[in-house]
RNA sequence: UCCCCGGUAGCUCAGUUGGCAGAGCAGCCGGCUGUUAACCGGCGGGCCGGAGGUUCGAGUCCUCCCCGGGGAGCCA
């Protein structure tokens, strides 16, 4: 018998195939025993009965959840079968039989267990999907940016600088030098535009915070780009290119995994369909303050605000234009309104908070220095940073989306902490 | 760091005015020839988060502590 995966079933309708996989779940029915067996690319069930092999029905009583095991049969469609296939079971053989009860029911489980079962957890019906659309998501941006002649290139996950002075960092013992986990590899992609003209790189970053919040993770993946010669107008460009598109494609490969979260792909489609809104900080402000948010002129956006905004435009808008002291040093300044800096933010819809900060860069070694000193931050530790305005400095432009955060929106789940494998929050390091 | 909610069987929870510790699921035993988190009958299963206090009597009331969850701030 042939070994094949579940979610190839419908090509075999007929033949006799074999599944490997582990037992979801089992129900009976006087002389006939139901086998939910999962392979990671699906569920099916396969019949067994007495007649056509005692050995497998006694087997199909005994086997608890999780056990691993290949089953035999032949395929045939059955609309009462979940899936539409099921397999009329002819050999069935454990591979392993658990030594206890599998820790992760059917039932519903709190938030506190289901973490510390993670490892197991992941198993289930509701976590494979969103992992495949987690996969589905990082292949898309590396598609759209290898379409675009980008060059994925590495930034260092071990750091001597901040990148951002403000933002709480993960110090570490560097042979005696104090060192840091790295919270983005901006200031790194700047560098290597300079080398390769378009770059970008998906990777780990951390950040210290002690947020404790559904939007959150200590230990997140960013996917940052960066592009010589990129003005402010081209990067929101840019941006919004990539997002559209990596919403268009996952939606087109992976509308079953979308179907069984209960995700509906139109109001996705619909989101990204029409050019994304844009708002200066400025009319932002005004918009939250008349949905009754409050909120003053040079505060940064909280929750409740993007929430507001993201209610009232129903798509991504783009948050530009905001008071360069409360932006980091390194953005350029709107050469019309100094007091405020080329940037942006974008904001996900249906509430899912920012996913992407951009800006363009400053270019000029003066200016860059003026705004060190401004943000109160030592020279020397950027001396490398400050070289990159000193040999053949070029406008340039980039951006970081969070990629949990895009996996949440349009995977549409509640909490970040499902949009990775093996999430790292406050106050948990376990499994 | 601050605010709110919670901690009772392996899991999810109920527990009245302070008066014998409960259910469903999981496990084990039995039944049922098309189940859909199957269903039906039976059995075992407890440091009621910890410490102290009030009381004839505390899962229940009071104080402190520990742990978990949600949110704020900060950010992607």
């Amino acid at each position: 018998m042939r070994p094949v995966y579940i979610e190839e079933l419908g090509q075999h309708v007929g033949s006799e195939v074999l599944i490997q996989g582990w037992l979801y779940n089992k129900r009976s029915s006087g002389k006939v025993r139901f086998v939910l067996v999962r392979d990671g690319t699906g569920l099916v069930q396969g019949v067994v009965t007495p007649t056509a092999d005692p050995a497998a029905f006694a087997l199909a009583d005994s086997l608890p959840q999780e056990a691993s095991l290949r089953m035999g049969g032949t395929v045939r469609a059955e609309p009462r079968a979940p899936g539409g296939f099921e397999v009329a079971v002819t050999h069935l053989e454990p591979v392993h039989i658990p030594t206890a009860p599998f820790p992760i029911g059917l039932k519903e489980h709190g938030p506190g267990f289901l973490m510390d079962h993670r490892h197991l957890w992941i198993r289930s019906r509701r976590q494979t999907p969103i992992l495949r659309l987690r996969d589905a998501v990082l292949w898309a941006i590396r598609s759209f940016f290898h379409e675009r002649g980008f060059v994925a290139t590495e930034a260092p996950v071990l750091v001597g600088t901040a990148v951002e002075g403000t933002t709480t960092l993960f110090p570490l013992d560097y042979f005696g030098t104090p060192a840091y986990l790295s919270q983005s590899g901006q200031l790194y992609l700047e560098a290597t535009c300079a080398a390769l003209g378009k770059v970008y790189w998906i990777g780990p970053v951390f950040r210290a915070e002690k947020s404790k919040t559904r939007r959150h993770l200590t230990e997140f993946w960013m996917a940052e780009a960066e592009q010589a010669f990129l003005d402010h107008e081209g990067n929101l460009a840019l941006q919004e290119d990539l997002v559209r598109y990596v919403v268009e494609s996952v939606v087109a490969e992976r509308p079953r995994d979308l179907g069984e979260l209960e995700r509906d792909p139109s109001l996705l489609r619909r989101e990204v369909a029409e050019p994304f809104a844009r708002v200066t900080y400025h009319e932002a402000v005004a918009l939250v303050q008349a949905a009754g948010v409050a909120m003053e002129v040079g505060d940064d956006f909280g929750a409740p605000a993007e929430d507001a905004l993201s209610q009232h435009f129903g798509r991504p808008v783009f948050v530009e234009r905001f008071p360069a002291a409360i932006k980091p040093f390194y953005m350029k300044r709107d050469p019309v309104r100094p007091d405020l800096a080329l940037c942006a933010d974008l904001i996900a819809p249906e509430g899912y908070g920012e996913i992407i900060g951009g800006s363009q860069r400053v270019d000029r070694e003066e200016e860059l220095l003026a705004q060190l000193r401004e943000a109160g931050l030592p020279e020397e530790p950027y001396r490398w940073y400050l070289d990159l305005r000193r040999w053949g400095a070029v406008p340039h432009s980039g951006f970081g989306l969070g990629v949990e955060r895009t996996v949440q929106w349009i995977a549409g789940i509640p909490h970040i902490r499902e949009a990775i494998p093996f999430p790292r929050t406050l106050d948990r390091l376990y499994p």
